[in-house]
DNA sequence: CTGAAAGCGCTAACAG
DNA sequence: CTGTTAGCGCTTTCAG
């Protein structure tokens, strides 16, 4: 016969005298001073005295606040989100929040089910990591008024908070890099053409190609279908049937310089003696690799906690102007860039 | 004027011209028998076609069930983690059930305040990583009826469900596998000794070079503080300052491994040439290091989604015998592994 | 098979 | 400052 009831707030109220509304002012921070300060810390003794937790279903269900956000992303597989997702759960846990996540898969039907799952579970506002440059999903959810908040890509056109990686200048600086070191055909395996990363960083590296004088043979930019290793190794061989005599690769992610490596690998190419290779976003352990990769780095956690930052704010202000941020990179020079073999 | 007022139950029933209890009863599948089956067809109908979705924490409250559950872990950083998550996730979310995620940071106390939260949230039940050897809150959890598992780590001494690697096999493959290319001389850096893990694998070592006629000089043995790459590099410091002549390492783990890098590249050691390393844990992307490291494979996603079944098992059965299972693995044998230099 | 009634635990007016 | 009252949306007896 163990399991003693958890208590409830009337079991407080009624240990304490007082009656249980009185109870839920004293307990509650915010209502705290409309109360007798005596009669606030004997409650307040009771409750914990007696092990009360307050039951946020019950409180849900009152005040329509579950204390809930959504974060949805592709796959938690994938190394660059836990560092978000942690950055994240480690402002919204102070709040009082929890976060639910949910993977994708990059199926939009399974996004679809995934956030309708959020909702019922009535989630106050979503944290997105799947977005794509037209995403009728996303402007529905913002028409409706659910609070969001997008994190490293964003839809294009509608007026969504944002928090995402400064990708022209993040390509200039690789390809500053690659030109410093005497590179001049440089190839480039940008993400999908779907994302606004994909298209982003395909822009700006065709602006900085053009206006440092390196070669803009549009053979050289060469379109992954996803942002996977599989991907970026099928793009590299497709351009080296092309254009053999490239020297430098920029990738769109990390993921896809690393399906450089395996191609490097199957065809023996010594990289960066024969061709260099700058990534993007920084995942863990690229320092270990061979050759440790030279990437553009992220403040991964960062970005998770201002996001979260935002949607705390969204969510007690529904209607203030969605604010934008563009976060600063930097590049991180490692063993996979070297000057060409002339 | 839009965000029109998601619809309830009540809005259903008078849609469909029936009480809010038979509507109740037509929705939930497990009562819809209940129903006649015509009645049953036009409220479902009805409701599908006002968008209806149940407010879990209405039904939580009445029910006392929250349809979630605690993942109670390190740090989701941890690469060991993400995979064994999306395990998780996978056989929860069919079941109607989600995740709520906690790190601890291995700090007691943080594990103490977040299992304190996750309970205020009323999750039925907690798959718990972070066990350590002698756990007095996992005891005290089980005293109070808390359905939970454990996984990859198991607390000593108590009845509760656990799904850990086959530790001792593993660690004999390993040994087995060096022993086989002529090593002799075998190091072991082991885990935390408050670690169910950490202690058998230990163990393991002992028993395994003791029947192979290695040397057993218990010096060769040396215990790391943390399961980290840096405790990893002052073991193996420690280790090659007092038996500079061993040929080869056991790690406790992947990321004592990868600590045994950073200190092959400062010494510069050739690995495998003049050190072969074995790690445990086979962590994504340790294909790609420089060499891939040889490691002992176990199956991430299935151990997550064999813990949810088992949780989900022990939520619907209290009170069956606690289950265990322990994990078959496979030697992953890769490059940091070769005959040593006679 | 279906309706009526009650209540899960908490909070939010509204009185006092 | 505190008690009263009502009700969030749903399930679950209990009658009919």
């Amino acid at each position: 016969m163990p399991a003693v009831q958890t208590p409830t707030l009337r079991d407080v109220a009624d240990a304490a005298g007082v009656h249980p509304a009185t109870a839920s002012r004293a307990l509650n921070p915010a209502t705290r001073g409309l109360v007798n300060a005596e009669t606030a810390r004997r409650v307040m003794k009771v409750a914990e005295g007696l092990g009360y937790r307050p039951n946020p279903m019950a409180r849900g269900l009152k005040t329509a606040k579950s204390g809930t956000v959504g974060l949805v992303i592709p796959d938690l597989t994938n190394p660059l989100f836990p560092p978000i997702v942690r950055g994240i759960e480690d402002v919204l846990e102070p709040a009082g929040y929890s976060g639910l996540i949910v993977n994708t898969d990059n199926d939009p039907q399974r996004e679809h089910a995934q956030i309708e799952l959020l909702r019922s579970r009535q989630v106050e506002g979503l944290i997105v990591a799947t977005a794509l440059l037209d995403h009728p999903l996303m402007a529905k959810l913002q028409r409706e008024g659910v609070p969001m908040v997008m994190v490293n890509r964003r839809p294009d056109g509608v007026d969504i908070p944002s928090i995402t990686p400064d990708d022209a200048a993040g390509i200039e600086m690789a390809v500053d890099h690659l030109a410093d070191l005497g590179h001049r055909r440089i190839g480039h395996l940008s993400g999908p053409a779907t994302t606004s990363t994909g298209v982003a960083r395909r822009r700006a590296f065709r602006n900085a190609v053009r206006d440092r004088d390196l070669d803009v043979d549009p053979a050289l930019v060469v379109t992954c279908e996803h942002w996977t290793e599989e991907a970026g190794a099928i793009a590299l061989r497709h351009l080296l049937d092309v254009r053999p005599d490239v020297t430098a690769i920029v990738a769109g992610n990390d993921l896809i310089a690393l399906g450089c490596y395996d191609v490097f690998a199957e065809r023996g190419i010594d990289c960066p003696r024969e061709m260099s290779v700058v990534g993007f976003n920084d995942m863990p352990f690229l320092d270990k690799l061979a050759p440790p990769l030279t990437t553009l780095a992220i403040p991964h956690q960062q970005i998770g906690a201002e996001a979260a930052r935002m949607l705390l704010d969204a969510i007690a202000e529904p209607d203030r102007a969605a604010r934008s941020v563009l976060l600063p990179l930097s590049l991180v020079v490692r063993g996979s860039t070297a000057p060409p073999v002339t």
